[in-house]
DNA sequence: GTTTAATATTGTAATGGTTACAAATATGAG
DNA sequence: CTCATATTTGTAACCATTACAATATTAAAC
């Protein structure tokens, strides 16, 4: 059980202090990621941003502050990110993956006039026939108008 | 209210009968769609197999019995259906779209081994801060193994 | 039945997000 | 510093889906 960590991953709440560097370099070590400086800024626009960014998201912000950074080195990193469980991948919409570095059981909302991607909390779930099935991911995915679409129209 | 209407897609369950093709050409009028014969033959696989295939799978399948149909009228067809209203679309996973003519609220389990696709049922689902936001789409997507595949490992 | 307009289907080119890959660069141990 | 290993880069390839213009079919009007 690890102890002197940052507090992980969990919904954000108004209180959350953004992550820094320093932290985001402690916890990619344990999770056996080497901390290069690309992968450094792309967890942190992760876990501070919060915004469900597909990968040409994360690498047009980027691009500002590294122009030299490539498109292949985000996509390369959100696979290892992926790979080491520390991200997960949206497929809300089929013609983009977004990534998410909260990995508390939680839900989605997707806006379908603004794009935008919501967090939504989930009181309670119960299935059954699942029986000796094993489950390794579970999304659940919202689509529709968000308050401020909803107005506008 | 309609009445003469077969059944609606509930899930599959051990006493139902296949669709024929009048009463999916029935079903389709009353939907406003033409029932021409692809169509007529993409809504029966959909809803008497339910296996929730792909575009090309359901593709493949019709080429051996109509040899002359095109791809994009099986890809045009399902887009229709899904305009309509009488199938959904699923984006388990990022590189393939899957079809449903099932449209009661139950989720879906797809074995990362097998590729197979299993219905779920869903017996309660508790969602908070959604106040004002207007739900127009729900997907409860589960991946793992399934049984057969889990043992199998 | 013939003409005409609307609809459906087809084959193929284009699209776009993602992946593959090989070359170049950076890092770290000895 | 030197060498082996890991990371990053730029670009080509991939592939499911869409766009599009041509052709074929259907249904209505005459
Ligand atoms: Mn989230
Ligand atoms: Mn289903
Ligand atoms: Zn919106
Ligand atoms: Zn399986």
């Amino acid at each position: 059980m690890v102890t002197n960590m940052r507090a992980q991953t969990k919904l954000r709440e108004k209180t959350d202090k953004p992550w820094n560097l320093d932290e985001i370099g402690q916890f990619l070590g344990q999770q056996g990621i080497r901390p290069s400086f690309h992968r450094l800024k792309i967890f942190e626009y992760l876990i501070n941003e919060r915004t469900h960014p597909t990968a040409d998201e994360i690498y047009e912000v980027l691009k500002k502050e590294i122009p030299a950074i490539s498109r292949a080195t985000v996509y390369n990193t959100l696979r290892l990110f992926f790979d080491r469980k520390i991200v997960q991948v949206l497929n809300i919409e089929k013609n983009e993956a977004r990534y998410d570095a909260t990995l508390t059981w939680h839900g989605h909302f997707k806006c379908l006039l603004c794009g935008q991607v919501y967090d939504v909390e989930i009181e309670s779930l119960e299935l059954s026939g699942l029986d000796n099935y094993q489950v390794l991911e579970k999304h659940l995915d919202l689509k529709g108008l968000c308050p401020s679409c909803s107005h506008k129209k």
